[in-house]
DNA sequence: AACCACGTTCTTGTATACAAGAATAATTGT
DNA sequence: ACAATTATTCTTGTATACAAGAACGTGGTT
């Protein structure tokens, strides 16, 4: 057996629980019950969950154990608001500093973002998604911007998974991505920022459908 | 004795400690060490440094232990980069939404600038500039952007705090203070957040100020 | 004398034991 | 019968014990 830090994989298993919403927001995270499941003890249980309640993604009140976080519709909001300029700075940096290879690897991703939504499969549109977007990001060529926004990227990816199910999203939403693409290609770095930051950010209609969304996920609901 | 998580308290010392410099980029954290020192067991200080090293501020590689990450010169100037776009980014969202509180404490927060300033402290000039960042970034409205912008600034100030030193640093900053103050009174967004994006960046002679001062503080350095 | 192998030691990673606060259930008083 | 208070239980927070890998030193060999 390999004796390397399990919490680090555990950390990355909740996380990714939280994010696909297998454990739904409010929802209580019992240590000894993680710890059989995974069959360790409690201590990298333990560890795992305070790097998450260090991020955010759970809340650790002392002595009543760790939950996760209820994100209010306007949290929301704040977060994608937040996501929306980082993913517009990668835009403009992406502009004026992407290689042939980043140029490259955004035109590949693109075209299997065009696959999915031809095939109407949400699911793979969902994950092709975002790998095109990851591909702006890298090609910001800003190491910590890249890291930043990939981790905001992944705290927002089940309310992504949502939106994606909304009706028309996923056309529209690659039909931004093409005019995206043209800007970058051109090298208008304002431009290209100007519409990532339209096509992430949430509000207008899209408010209405990701409140919709979250009542069906269980958020702001009767859970308790 | 209160019984509530001491590794939250224990994480803020630490993080202060590097932030300040005590422990120096390269420096080696030892678990036990430290839980002599603060007279605990090393599972509240494992929890510590799990976050921090999750934060970014400490490696941990396994079965190697926690050290203070070298931040490259390249990184730093990164990591001001993101910096100075979430600040133009408050200051644009602040100057559209910043009520007549948020415009007294803004002004309180120059004004007390104004007088480290006049008395030539750049250690007073530090702790109030903060404050007056700080400011802005409340006056944005938008509570997770308001955290990140924070937490961001926090893991910067170390290095802050040598930039104050830099000669003339501190007039050029209060006067580039003062014209940010007017756009956000004037309700110019973009000025505002153009002007926070050129205070904050590292780039040109700033540069090289940085790595001039880095290497007095041990970064880069002969510190292995 | 230099290099490799082995063993010692030291520190981290995990498990378990123990303590203390919070939730809950039971009991008693009004 | 209902509410309040207390006792019990349950879970978290901390300490300590133990195991395993890595660093380091020593000794032997070439």
């Amino acid at each position: 057996m390999v004796h390397s830090r399990r919490s680090e994989k555990l950390r990355e298993i909740i996380e990714e629980r939280i994010a696909t919403g297998r454990y739904m927001p409010g929802m209580r995270l019992d240590e000894t019950e993680l710890a059989n499941e995974f069959e360790v003890s409690r201590t990298p249980i333990r560890e795992a969950l305070m790097q998450l309640a260090y991020s955010g993604l759970i809340d650790m009140r002392p002595r009543r154990g760790a939950v996760v976080v209820e994100i209010t519709p306007q949290r929301l909001c704040e977060m994608f608001e937040v996501m929306a300029e980082l993913e517009a700075m990668c835009g403009r940096l992406a502009a004026r500093r992407m290689t042939a290879a980043d140029q490259h690897a955004l035109l590949k991703a693109h075209r299997t973002c065009e696959e999915a939504h031809k095939k109407n499969d949400p699911d793979a549109y969902y994950r092709r998604n975002e790998r095109f977007h990851m591909a702006i990001y890298a090609a910001s060529h800003n190491g910590f911007l890249i890291e930043e926004a990939d981790a905001l990227h992944r705290r927002l990816s089940a309310y992504r998974r949502l939106q994606v199910r909304v009706r028309d999203r996923m056309r529209t939403s690659f039909l931004e991505h093409s005019s995206i693409v043209e800007a970058l290609i051109a090298g208008d770095g304002e431009k290209a920022a100007e519409m990532l930051r339209k096509h992430v950010i949430v509000q207008g209609e899209r408010f209405a459908d990701l409140i919709a969304s979250l009542s069906s996920f269980g958020i702001s609901g009767e859970s308790g």
